[in-house]
DNA sequence: CGGAAGCA
DNA sequence: TGCTTCCGG
C-alpha cells in the first residue's frame, strides 16, 4: 500500500527515453498487481486462457518488457520474499478489503451496476504463486534477469541503486525511498492520457523521478528522520500511523524535535508502536546479495511457444516481437553512425 | 496496460 | 496525422 510521502517527495517529470542503456530494478509484485487489476476485458474480468486461468499478468509482462527492450532499457525484476512479521496486520487489512470488495461485487452484479462491478472486481485481484512462477519463466525467455528478494522486494531494489547495479528503482510506492533507493521512478510506463473505464474522464500518467538526496535536502531531514516521519504517518508495518498526525504535522514535529523519542506529543503512541523494529526494517533491511546481473538474449520462438500455450494469438505475439527487433535494429544503426 | 482499429 | 475507442485471452 505504501505511505503518503507526496508532500515531501519532490517529483520531476521524466520520460522512458531518458532511461536508454540504464538498468532499472522493478518492483515485480507492484507491477504484476497493476497488470492484474487493469488489464481486463469489457466485462471487467481479467484476461484468461480457455480453461479460465488468468493471463493478464502475462500480457502485461510481455508488452511491457518488449517495450523496455525496444527503448534500450535494461529491466531487472525484483520479487518479494517473505514479509516481515510486522506486516501481518497490513496483510490482514488487505485481505479484509478484498473480501468486502467480493461482496460488493456480487451486489453490483445483482443490481446491474457495471461501473461498480468493474471497480470491485479490480479490488478482488490477487497474485497467486503460480502467476509468479509463470512470470519468471517468461522473463527467462526474454533473457531478462529476475531476483528473488529474501524479504520486501523494494528493499532489494533500493539496495541495487545503492551498489550502483541499478540506476533507479521502479515502483508506485514511496516505501522505496525509505528503504534508501537513491532514485525512484513512478509510472514507469509509456502512456500519457488514459480514459478510465466506464467513466467519462481521463487521467494523465507520466513517468516521474524522485531523488532521495533531493527529498532529504528539500525537507531538511536525514533518512533516519524521514523514516521516523513515515512511522508517524503510517507504514505497512504500522498501518494506521499516529492518530491525528498526517504528513504536514509529522514533518513539523520531526524537524522541531529531531527524532521520535524526543517528540512530547507522541510519547504515548510510542509505547504501543514497535518503532525501533520498524526503523530497522527500513534502515537495515534484509536484502538479496547480488553479485552480477546478467542479461541474456531474447528467445523469440520460445516466447511465441510459451504465450501460445496460454492461448495468446501467435500473430499478435510475433508482431510484438518483430516490432521490438525492428526498434533494436534501428537503434544499433544510429549507434553505428557515431563510430 | 498497451497495441491497433476507427475516425475526423 | 493525431486523438479516441476497442479489444486481447
Amino acid at each position: 500500500m505504501g505511505l503518503n510521502l507526496k508532500d515531501v517527495a519532490l517529483r520531476e517529470k521524466t520520460s522512458l527515453e531518458s532511461f536508454n542503456t540504464r538498468v532499472v530494478a522493478i518492483d515485480a509484485y507492484n507491477a504484476l498487481y497493476q497488470f492484474l487489476s487493469t488489464i481486463r476485458g469489457s466485462d471487467g474480468m481479467p484476461l484468461a486462457d480457455l480453461e479460465g486461468n488468468t493471463t493478464s499478468h502475462l500480457s502485461g509482462l510481455m508488452y511491457r518488457n518488449a517495450s523496455f527492450l525496444s527503448m534500450g532499457i535494461k529491466p531487472v525484476w525484483v520479487f518479494d520474499g517473505r514479509s516481515p512479521s510486522l506486516k501481518a496486520a497490513e496483510i490482514e487489512r488487505r485481505r479484509q478489503t478484498k473480501m468486502d470488495a467480493a461482496i460488493k461485487y456480487e451486489k453490483a452484479i445483482a443490481d446491474g451496476d457495471q461501473e461498480a462491478a468493474r471497480k470491485y472486481a479490480q479490488q478482488v485481484t490477487s497474485l497467486k504463486d503460480g502467476m509468479v512462477d509463470q512470470s519468471k519463466e517468461l522473463l527467462d525467455l526474454f533473457g531478462i534477469p529476475h531476483i528473488q528478494a529474501p524479504s520486501e522486494g523494494e528493499a532489494t531494489a533500493a539496495r541495487l541503486t545503492i551498489t550502483g547495479q541499478a540506476w533507479a528503482a521502479a515502483s508506485q510506492d514511496y516505501d522505496s525511498i525509505l528503504f534508501g533507493a537513491r532514485r525512484l521512478v513512478r509510472n514507469f510506463t509509456n502512456n500519457g492520457r488514459r480514459k478510465v473505464p466506464n467513466r467519462n474522464f481521463y487521467v494523465t500518467v507520466e513517468p516521474e523521478l524522485i531523488l532521495l538526496e533531493r527529498v532529504l535536502e528539500g525537507a531538511g531531514l536525514s533518512r533516519e528522520q524521514l523514516v521516523d516521519m513515515g512511522i508517524m504517518i503510517g507504514t505497512d508495518f504500522n498501518p494506521s500511523g499516529f492518530y491525528g498526525i498526517g504528513p504536514k504535522k509529522a514533518l513539523k514535529l520531526i524537524k522541531k524535535h529531531g527524532r521520535l523519542e524526543d517528540i512530547p506529543q507522541v510519547q504515548e503512541k510510542l509505547e504501543s508502536t514497535p518503532y525501533e523494529e520498524i526503523r530497522r526494517i527500513f534502515l537495515e533491511p534484509d536484502v538479496a546479495d547480488v553479485d552480477e546481473i546478467r542479461f541474456g538474449s531474447v528467445d523469440h520462438e520460445g516466447i511465441i511457444r510459451y504465450m501460445t500455450e496460454h492461448d495468446f494469438s501467435p500473430n499478435r505475439v510475433g508482431q510484438a516481437l518483430a516490432r521490438m527487433r525492428k526498434a533494436l535494429e534501428k537503434k544499433s544503426q544510429t549507434l553505428e553512425r557515431w563510430f
